[in-house]
DNA sequence: CAGTATTTTACGGAAATCCATAATCAGCAA
DNA sequence: TTGCTGATTATGGATTTCCGTAAAATACTG
């Protein structure tokens, strides 16, 4: 069983629940971080000492202070620890129920499991820690599991979701490309743009460019 | 002090950290629900029984199961729950921080708190509840007290919102204007839509219909 | 009822987008 | 170099959206 473990969470309504599971498991040696940068700082401090943590359980979203941050959310959390400590287990516990992210989440940062915040998540958590404690086998929340399954996502490149952003964010297809000229972006033709477009409209199945950014603001991709 | 309280929150995790509150305000006889169907059966059971609730502690998101629901969100529990027993407390108690939402709350449902879910929610639920219990008072999350200051959101009326939710589900506006007069909606001209369509746009200041439906997403309003 | 104001509808040109096709260019093999 | 292939860019016309103005319908007033 896990040692040393520290708590990425910020409502503090949940992480006293979390802590309850922790407890439960024996678990004493914890800490629990309302920041992701404050996070980060004590895992790095802990290598420093000799004294790793042998596990983070970290939530995505994160709501914004005023205060400046450097990792805005979990998902950066994560993979920066991944990165720093690649023997670290990690859980993310998360209402996230998008599969894209999700999927990413084991694609890109090597999570160890995935525990949606739900019902019954308490006792899937204190489970996803048993199994991972012993074995190298990855939980995921049954309702979620699907999202590995899930075919490639395809090639939603960097620049697709630069497009989608400009377009959410109000800005006609014209002077986008213009932006991407001015920044010497690689395809900048109005037709690649709307080849691009259109490719998008045809994989999310959208009627239209409205269709298009209400769908990818849904799934969570922007 | 309150004697009988009800909460409806379906993570288990804060559910659990709501109860922790509760005790420390010798508050012993509450109940739980993880769905609002649940909930304003037991409030209207404890009115038959004359042993009515005198608070209600709900959340407002519920994540959506295989099962079928009345009742599918926190602002409508609250709403109905107020026309069933005028007099009972309400706090929301939620992440959600679009002034639109909260305020809404305040004018149509008439609750008595908000707590916003955050980094010291827990003391500020127990502050809520001791406000709200001995005097008439309303109380609201400091972050979000600006909320209630908002001049009135105009007039978004229901007809913008499904005239919204058509465009975000990738309907063309002139089939938006057939659908209308097939309903028999009021007003269905090309014009009106336009009219209204350009209102939208000036007020939530969006330069086009893409970052309009951008927008309104972003605030919660569909 | 006449007259005025407000709302709704109609119309039309400008702008943006959609979509198919053609031209251009870069890399590569013979 | 030549010719092929695939990717990018250009072009143009159909459709949709945008936006201002005018007509028509409705409501309101004295």
């Amino acid at each position: 069983m896990f040692k040393k473990v520290i708590i990425a969470e910020d409502l503090d309504a949940i992480s006293l629940g979390i802590e309850q599971v922790l407890k439960d498991l024996n678990i004493v040696d914890f800490q629990h971080s309302k920041y992701c940068d404050d996070a980060f700082l004590k895992i790095r401090a802990a290598i420093n000492k000799n004294e790793p943590y042998d596990l983070l359980i970290s939530d995505l979203s994160f709501k914004t202070d005023h205060r400046e941050v450097k990792i805005a959310n979990g998902d950066e959390l994560v993979q920066k620890v991944r990165e720093l400590q690649p023997d670290i287990k990690i859980i993310a516990y998360s209402v996230e129920d998008k599969s894209y992210r999700i999927k990413s989440l084991f694609d890109n940062a090597d999570i160890d499991g995935f525990v949606l915040k739900g019902l019954t998540s308490i006792e899937e958590l204190k489970k996803a820690i048993n199994l991972i404690s012993t074995s190298e086998a990855k939980y995921i929340s049954p309702e979620v599991a699907s999202a590995l399954q899930e075919k490639s996502n395809f090639e939603i490149d960097d620049l697709d979701i630069k497009i989608l952003k400009h377009l959410s964010s109000g800005t006609p297809q014209d002077e986008i490309i213009q932006i991407f000229k001015d920044l010497g972006v690689k395809p900048n033709s109005k037709s690649a743009m709307e080849k691009r477009l259109s490719k998008l409209k045809d994989f999310f199945k959208a009627n239209n460019t409205v269709h298009l950014v209400s769908i990818v603001k849904d799934m969570g991709i922007i």
